[in-house]
Formats: C-alpha cells, sequence, structure tokens
DNA sequence: ATTCTAATTAGCTAAATAGCTAATTCACAA
DNA sequence: TTGTGAATTAGCTATTTAGCTAATTAGAAT
C-alpha cells in the first residue's frame, strides 16, 4: 500500500484518532491507553499495531511496559495531499465574499443600475 | 459511520484519489473517469458511489450522462481535525530552529561558557 | 523457582471492501 | 418501436478488517 492510502486507512477509525488524541498528552502505556475504551486489550493492541505500521506513533521499551509516543510528523503527508484542495474551497469562498460584497453594494445603492 | 471516518476511508483508495485530482479539472462523466484505469465501469461506479457518500463530489444529469463535479468542501473536516496536530509538528520545527540557532551561537562564541 | 503484571500472538467469526461479469435501467435517436 | 450508448444494479468471490477469548512471552518482584 502507498503511504498515503495507509495513513488515511490508519485514521479513518474514530477509536484509533481517540489513541492519537490521548498521545497528544504525552507517552501512555497500552493499559493507560485501553483504560477508557470499552475494548480488550487484544483490540487496542491491534490498533496501535496499525498506527504503528502508518508512523503515526513509535514505541519504546521500559521494563515491561510498552510507552506508546504521538509522531506528528506522518500526518504532514496528508497535509500536503490536502494542500492542493485547499485551493479549491478558498476560491469558493472568495467567490461567497465577492457575492456578499456585491450584494452590500446593491443595498447601499438601491435603485441604481447593477455593476 | 461518523463523518470524519467516512472521509478518511473514502480517501483511503489511489484510485478514488487520482478520480479527486481528475476532477479537480472540472466535471466529468464516469466513462471519461473511468477511461485512464484499467479497472471496469462498474468498479469505477462504485467508487464514485463512495467518494459521493463521503460528500467529497455531487451528480447532476444531463440526458444519459450523469456529470461528477468535485465537492472540496467535504475536505474541509479533515482539515479541521489536523489544526491540533499542526500545532505539534511545528512545535518540533520550532525546536529544531531553536536547536539550529543554538549551534550556530556557539559557533560563534567558541571556547566561552554555554548558555 | 514462582508468581504477578504488561503486552502480544494465535486462532477464530462476522462484516465490510474491492474487484469481476452479466443483466438491467434510462434516455435519446432512428 | 427498436436500437444504441451511458451508467447502475445484481450477484458472485477473494481479501481485509474489527472484534472476541484463550494462550503465550517477557520482565520484575517475592
Amino acid at each position: 500500500m502507498d503511504p498515503l492510502s495507509t495513513t488515511f486507512q490508519a485514521l479513518a477509525d474514530p477509536t484509533r484518532r481517540a489513541i492519537l488524541a490521548q498521545l497528544a498528552g504525552g507517552e501512555r502505556s497500552v493499559t493507560e491507553i485501553a483504560a477508557p475504551f470499552d475494548m480488550s486489550l487484544p483490540g487496542i493492541s491491534k490498533h496501535l499495531k496499525v498506527l504503528e505500521h502508518a508512523g503515526l506513533i513509535s514505541r519504546s521499551r521500559a521494563a515491561q511496559w510498552r510507552p506508546c509516543k504521538l509522531e506528528p510528523e506522518a500526518l504532514r503527508g496528508i497535509d500536503g495531499w490536502l494542500e492542493e484542495y485547499r485551493r479549491l474551497w478558498n476560491q469558493r469562498l472568495d467567490r461567497l465574499e465577492d457575492y456578499l460584497a456585491e450584494l452590500q453594494a446593491k443595498g447601499k445603492k438601491r435603485g441604481r443600475a447593477r455593476k
């Protein structure tokens, strides 16, 4: 799978996104991560493997704990992909602003010929 | 499925992303869209349904054609989701810049006490 | 050595996904 | 009304995914 697909795929699950949000607050062990979820530990473990494979988290080793750390740089790929489309939705926004500006102008010059 | 998961899921396929890229150039009929791909028409049709369901494209109707149009606004959801993490990877970048600045300072004041 | 805790792996099931071919719908044209 | 081109739906298969329980590995502590 290409990297972009892998990242999008990893993010397409609310549990995994919640795990990332949790890790934004700092490193956590697997049991700490699992605590808020109504899901078995192996289930969480699988989700972590998906996130690690996508490069979104990394895991170190401290005694019998395997603390997970967020790797936000892995999101730059999709941020870059978005770039091209950001232009497009801003264009629309610009047109809307133009339209609103025009409406306002019409309001002030009520009765005058249009443009 | 929640909207964010639906969007990410839709984007987690290279064919679907290629379709969006193609539609960034303007509206296209289904056969036009299908042309560059080595895939059956029903296959493409399924991909289009996924994209439409995610709100990433819309379809109108002109005679027997069903032209597809890109709806880039549907990407704002994931752009907003990214926002929180952008902060984090910029932090890292800031730290790197700080570090480089410090290195440079050290270079100029070589031999002096640090900090 | 034994036991406890943290975490993963094995092995299963149910559901979703990607792809195909064949059949169908729909609108226009002859 | 019959035919033609555009697109979807039906129906199938193979693969992947999410989830579980039970079993296993690995380190720390007793």
